[in-house]
DNA sequence: AAATACAACAACCGCGCTCTT
DNA sequence: GAAGAGCGCGGTTGTTGTATT
């Protein structure tokens, strides 16, 4: 048996809301709150709308302060350091992003900031080029514009990623699920460009998410195995098991950031005193967690530490992971 | 000026999860 | 514990505006 639709299909309005739909579900919810039921909302206000509609358009265009468009670089930064560690979880991107919704960003990453990076990747590379940097032919982007990163079976690499001795060692099953996954490719891309896109003065440091090796991973984990366990469970469940990616790149990130607490104070609403991981241990997921209640403690730290932050994401973890 | 292509944004859809009964 | 209702999320599609030919 089929799910059960949430509201009559038939008799519903959709497309774009008017101004007087806009007024009446604002007007209402300013003075009476949702009432916890989005369902039964339209029909409280007398609008043939669906509740899930009435929610989007309450939290993507009708919440205060919400911003549009106009995105600074540092947002962009911002965005892309959080693609890299999380991928795309938009909503959580969204909650270090004041103003911002889950969707508006999604739609900037994939309308632009994406475009943006390859072009960015794509001027790089005719640098490349250009100062004999080797460039195999067949090297470019696919019709859809994206760099490939292995081809099927992993056996040959991308004429544009390093070199096998300094490519990640990745596993036959890993390779099978990420070969041609656009989001390790622009990871990638967000990688070699230390997840920003203004160049910096450290612009030919190496990745620090170069992914531990099967054999490698252990020795990580054991050093601290009575904290990582529980450590790692709970990234895997907090953020998926898509996170992990072919790198176990959460719980790198996890390692990272648990060896430098000061640096990581943007994400204390993940690791700080008090924090999720370090309360919940291993038995929470994204939606028990309130983030439109997090945001708001968390909001202040965001920008002042994303330097803090960006240095250790790309900074420290290469002889962590290496060691 | 008209037609076409492209970009940006708003909204919808379906799924998984949590909560309630 | 099971089932249904509702919520929230991410992916996708549709619409509108702008640029180009």
């Amino acid at each position: 048996m089929g799910r059960a639709p949430c509201c009559d299909k038939a008799s519903v309005k959709k497309g774009p809301w008017s101004p007087e739909e806009d007024a009446r579900l604002k007007a209402y919810i300013e003075q009476h709150g949702t009432g916890g039921n989005w369902i039964a909302l339209p029909r409280k206000i007398g609008l043939k709308r669906c509740g899930k509609s009435c929610r989007l358009r309450w939290l993507n265009y009708l919440r205060p302060n919400i911003k549009h468009g106009g995105f600074s670089e540092e947002e962009d930064n911002i965005i892309c350091s959080l693609y890299i560690s999380i991928g795309s979880r938009w909503s959580i991107i969204a909650a270090q992003l004041p103003g911002r919704t889950d969707n508006d960003i999604k739609n900037y990453w994939n309308t632009r900031l994406k475009k943006k990076l390859l072009g960015k990747q794509r001027k790089d590379h005719q640098q490349q080029a250009r100062r004999g940097g080797g460039m195999e032919q067949g090297a470019e982007r696919d019709e859809s514009g994206n760099l490939g990163v292995l081809s099927e079976g992993g056996s040959s690499q991308s004429t544009y990623w390093p070199e096998p001795a300094a490519m990640p060692m990745y596993s036959t099953s890993q390779l099978d699920r990420h070969v041609d996954d656009e989001h390790a490719s622009m990871r990638q891309l967000l990688i070699k460009n230390e997840g920003r896109f203004s160049s910096g003065s450290n612009a030919g440091l190496q990745s620090p998410f170069i992914p531990p090796s099967s054999a490698t991973l252990p020795q990580i984990y054991d050093d601290s195995a009575s904290t990582m366990t529980p450590l790692a469970n709970a990234t895997t469940t907090a953020f998926g098991e898509g996170l992990q990616g072919p790198t176990g790149f959460a719980a790198d990130l996890d390692e990272l950031l648990r060896c430098n607490p000061v640096k990581s104070e943007g994400l204390d609403f993940y690791y700080g005193a008090g924090g999720m991981v370090a309360e919940h241990h291993g038995s929470i997921t994204s939606e028990s967690i309130n983030w439109s209640e997090v945001s708001p403690l968390i909001y202040p730290n965001v920008v002042p530490s994303y330097q803090g932050m960006q240095q250790c994401l790309f900074e420290e973890p290469v002889h962590l992971i290496l060691q």
